[in-house]
DNA sequence: CTACATAATACGTTATCCATAATTACGGAA
DNA sequence: TTCCGTAATTATGGATAACGTATTATGTAG
C-alpha cells in the first residue's frame, strides 16, 4: 500500500521555488520577499521559511541573517570550478556504470538515447533537456554509488542557476549527441576506461562551449 | 565594522545538534523528540524545526513525513561508497593545492602538522583529530576550488556519523602520520602528481583500517 | 551636503491552536 | 487465545498573531 503523497507542504514549496529558479523566473540576485510570496502561494510564513532553509542548503539561495533571502549569483569562476569537478565525478560514474551494467541496462540506456535523438531531430528543446538529464542520471544510478549520485545532483542544481549553461547545450546539440553515441558504444563494448574518458571529455566540451558564449556575450562576472 | 554574531538561533541549534551527533551522544537511529528538545534548549519549536531542516539537507538526520526526525544510520555499504569518492576528491585537492601553494602556505601546513605530531606524541586524541581535520581542510582551501571543498566537507560530515571512522583513525595513528609526512614532502618538492597519489592512498588506507575493525567487531549492517 | 535622529520595514522568534496522520490501546469476534 | 477492526492517544505539519530588534529608508538639523 503505497502512500500517494507523503510530501509535506514545505517540500512542495521548495520544489516550486526550485522550478522558478531554474526557469530563471527568479533570477540570481533577486530578493525573495517572504510575506509577499507566502501570500502569493496562500500559505503561512512557517513552511515557506522551512523551504528556504532547504534551498539554502542546496546552494540555490543565500540566507543573509536579518537581511533576507536572495537567489544565489553564480560567477564565471564558479562555473570554471564546477565543470572540471563534474567531469571527474561523472567520469567515475561511467566507469562504475559500465562495470555494473547488465545487457538490459544498456538497452534501457539506448531507449533513453533514442528519445534524446528524436527530441533533437524535432527541435523539441525542452524534451531534449529532459532526456539528456535522464541519460546522465541513469548512468549515475548504474554506478551503484548513491553518494556519488547525490553529489553530482547537488552540483547540477547549482549549474542550473546559470542560464548560460542551458544556452551552451542548445548551441552544440549535434556535438553532444555524437559524444553520447560514443559513450553508448563504450557501454555496449563493456569498455569502462573508454567510457570514463569519453564522459570526462563530454563534460569538458560542455564547458568549452560555455566559455565561448561568455566570450561573445562579454558580460563576465 | 564587523558584526560580531550575525548568527541566528536556528543556526546555533543546528550546530549544537551537529556536535551532539558527531559526539555520538545522539546515536544513529535515535528519534529526535521535537517538543522535548525544544523544552530542553529553552526555545520554541519553530527555530528547532528549521535547524532540523538544515541537518536533513546535510544528511545528518532523516525527516520522515508525519513520522518525525531520526539520526541517519550509515551502513557499511555507505562507507564503502564514500571512501573511494573521498579519496578521489581529496586527491584532486592535493594536485591543485600543490600547484597553488606558495612557500608561505607550505610552511603554514608544516606548522599544522607539527601540532598534529605533538598531539600524537602526547596522546591527546581530541587535539589530534582537530589538527588532522585542519590539515586536510587547509589543503582543500589551497586547492582554490570552493565547490570541491564544499563537496568534501559535506561528505566528511556524513562520515563522522560513524564512530568506526574515528576509531579506525585512532588505531593507526603512526601510519597516518607517516603518510602525512610523505604528503608534506611532495608539497615541499612541488610534486603535484605525487601528492595526488599519496593523498589518494592515504584515504584508502583509512578505509582499510576501518574494514579491519568491522571484520573484528563483526556487527556489520 | 553631510550627519544624525527618526520612522518604516521585515526578519527571527515566541506562543498557541488545530487538523491530520501514525501509533497504541482496547475490545469484541472467530 | 489469537486476530482484526475501532477508538483513543500522540506528535507532526501548518496557521496565526504578536513582538523585539536589526536593517533600511526617510527626514531633518547643522
Amino acid at each position: 500500500m503505497n502512500r500517494i503523497a507523503p510530501t509535506a507542504l514545505y517540500q512542495e514549496v521548495a520544489e516550486r521555488l526550485r522550478q522558478r529558479i531554474f526557469a530563471h523566473e527568479l533570477t540570481p540576485g533577486t530578493w525573495i520577499d517572504e510575506q509577499k510570496l507566502a501570500e502569493q502561494y496562500g500559505i503561512s510564513r512557517t513552511p515557506l521559511r522551512e523551504a528556504l532553509k532547504v534551498l539554502a542548503s542546496e546552494g540555490l539561495v543565500e540566507l543573509k541573517p536579518r537581511r533576507g533571502c536572495y537567489v544565489t549569483e553564480i560567477s564565471r569562476q564558479d562555473l570554471d570550478d564546477i565543470f572540471p569537478l563534474m567531469a571527474m565525478l561523472e567520469a567515475r560514474c561511467a566507469v562504475e556504470a559500465v562495470r555494473h551494467a547488465r545487457p538490459v541496462d544498456v538497452r534501457d540506456l539506448e531507449g533513453i538515447h533514442e528519445r534524446l535523438e528524436a527530441a533533437a531531430r524535432d527541435g523539441r528543446i525542452d524534451a531534449f533537456f529532459e532526456a539528456n538529464q535522464e541519460f546522465h542520471r541513469r548512468i549515475q544510478e548504474l554506478s551503484g554509488n548513491r553518494w556519488l549520485l547525490s553529489v553530482i545532483q547537488d552540483l547540477r542544481k547549482v549549474l542550473k542557476l546559470s542560464r548560460l549553461h542551458s544556452l551552451s547545450l542548445e548551441g552544440r546539440l549535434q556535438q553532444s549527441l555524437d559524444e553520447h553515441r560514443a559513450i553508448m558504444a563504450a557501454f555496449a563494448a563493456g569498455n569502462a576506461e573508454g567510457a570514463e574518458r569519453l564522459m570526462h571529455d563530454h563534460l569538458l566540451s560542455g564547458r568549452d562551449a560555455l566559455a565561448r558564449i561568455q566570450d561573445v556575450g562579454g558580460k563576465a562576472a
